[in-house]
DNA sequence: CTGGCACATGTAAGCGCTTACAACAAGACC
DNA sequence: GGTCTTGTTGTAAGCGCTTACATGTGCCAG
């Protein structure tokens, strides 16, 4: 029972700095082995309920608590679902994280967040995160399609959002064409003819088919590319300008807000998202479930790592038109 | 040099569903032992040129990746941090968590979230994050004193934001109470006399600081708590307007915004941080640099977690009053 | 020709866990 | 009383890495 010959650094002396206890030292103070330790912590195989009690009691003393390390290098699991995204400065991303977040929680994975920040290396920050994680959420277009072959080539599940399907992928995306038809509809019941599209469809597949479910409405309408921000928005107002639009339908509501500072309002604009700031500026828009988006991701991904699921799954989210008034005067028409 | 004598399972073989390639791997098809790949990798001991090249190549081929877990247990430390905060759904702690993603990333280190969501298993799910990070930031009162010192005294650094301090902890938080004072002093400008404090004072120092400093300027404030979002102050509406005040100070932007829709815009408002939608909404408001308060604590954390730094730092970042057209006309005085 | 040294590399002991397998004690059964 | 269970616990072999130490080689001074 006294010190069985282990080989690990002696237990006792300066409790002062010592980072935390391990699975030995519980064992020692419960006078058990680590085996037993392990059992009564996982729950594994039935344990003397006398030597339980008194292994939880080592526990508590010592305020133990298991190594991550340890346990995932000897179960071969991490216990951590990762997330990779362009940028969390708008709510959208934001969102996104939270519904997934809360999710991956309740499954008891922690979450690695990673943002590219259009870092160049943002390749090789995402097969490292692979590496640390049981499953990855990739959003967008945050590295190519051939970095998310090899890591799903590892074996590592992968979960896209608002992508386009990579080799046998989950993916999911919020519904775009139809919400784009409608929306284009709606201007036209304004008696608008002439239309811009602002925002960037190369570098998002959501603003490519937001672009063709309004082009299929307006087939003249023309494309004008800025970047994903308000700032991007507010810098095309003079491109916009030149093309004497009766209205312009944006990529999203940053870049909608982003322009209608710049023209003060003088021109009809929609946006895309919902945001809460969208609210304030009475933003006419397309309201997606951002939260739910990241919820499901979560979920898809945890039953490809448990295995409940092998074929693939690329789910589509409803969105809903909210009207308001920034796409100008006009008899009430609610969606 | 055909297998070498290793322990691990036998490599070659179905390369199909292989999850990742080992050290072992590697080194059997360099022709050298696992210690000189090792050392290849992380360049600590000089290797023959040669040597190395063929490492390189067997790496290149094998698309290894070192595990995390094995490397983190041999050198006793996780490469990540974590962060916890109450939510992210309002735009401050997005911007927070976005500004330390911004600086570990830059560290090298993976960041960990985690949002308490008001779950009672909070103090457990912080325990248990401090287990697989090497240092934790903890915003406002998403826990315990008690949770912080014990995550403090397991030796693993944590840095609080927007909180007292506990321990001998470092803290960052932002300028509350003179800006508050100022806030207050302008508002006594435009010739309001009765005041409403809105917001829950007891739950977040910020809101302490922000009441108290207030108060200096306006003793006879009435304070009113409610919750920290658009609903809290928008159900709040009624409570306030029984208290017939010229003017409401808010906690926050959102709060003061959801107050807001409730009473039409009819009472002069004013927010705290300056989040987007206070643009929109033309809110006077007082801006804090979020991303800032996360990009510091990823820094501090960080010189804690290299042993760079001994005592406790205990920042405070500089607000700025940001005067809109919410707090009633008045004769310009921009600051 | 030999001892010594620098350099390159291999050997093996951990890091903190999980778990297959072995060992052992206490009944149960014939 | 002997054998077989059943229940409980210990032993030890990994999991994939890092690194102190040992080993081996080539070269130079003596």
């Amino acid at each position: 029972m006294e010190s069985p010959p282990s080989p690990h650094r002696d237990p006792d002396g300066g409790e002062a700095r010592r980072r935390t206890a391990t699975i030995y030292e519980v064992a020692e103070r419960a006078g058990v082995s680590i085996a037993t330790v392990s059992r009564v912590l996982r729950g594994t195989i039935p344990v003397a309920p006398g030597t339980a009690e008194r292994v939880r009691e080592a526990v508590a003393e010592l305020r133990y608590r298991p190594s991550h390390l340890g346990r995932g290098l000897a179960e071969r699991q991490h216990a951590a679902n990762g997330i990779v995204f362009p940028d969390l400065s708008g709510p959208y991303y934001a969102e996104v994280v939270l519904g997934y977040e809360s999710v991956a929680a309740e499954l008891g994975r922690s979450v690695l967040i990673l943002s590219s920040h259009g870092r160049p290396t943002a390749r090789d920050m995402v097969l490292d995160l692979a590496a640390r994680v049981d499953g990855l959420v990739v959003c967008t277009r945050t590295v190519d399609d051939e970095t998310v072959r090899e890591v799903a080539a590892t074996g590592t599940p992968v979960v896209l959002i608002a992508r386009p399907p990579v080799a046998d992928v989950d993916t999911i995306t919020t519904e775009n064409r139809d919400s784009a038809a409608r929306l284009a509809d709606h201007l036209l019941g304004h008696g608008y003819r002439r239309f811009v599209f602002l925002g960037d469809a190369d570098r998002s597949s959501d603003f490519a088919e937001r672009f063709e479910g309004v082009r299929q409405v307006i087939p003249a309408i023309i494309p004008i590319t800025c970047g994903f921000d308000e700032d991007g928005g507010f810098r095309a107002a003079e491109a916009v300008r030149l093309q004497k639009p009766d209205a312009v339908i944006c990529g999203n509501d940053e870049v909608a807000l982003g322009l209608t500072r710049a023209t003060r309002g003088s021109v009809p604009v929609t946006g895309w998202d919902d945001v809460m700031a969208a609210r304030y500026a009475g933003l006419t828009t397309v309201r997606q479930p951002m939260r739910e988006l990241g919820a499901r991701a979560a979920r898809l991904l945890d039953e490809r790592i448990t295995g409940a699921r092998g074929e693939p799954h690329h789910d589509i989210l409803p969105t809903q038109l909210v009207v308001r008034s920034s796409c100008g005067p006009h008899p009430k028409e609610e969606t």
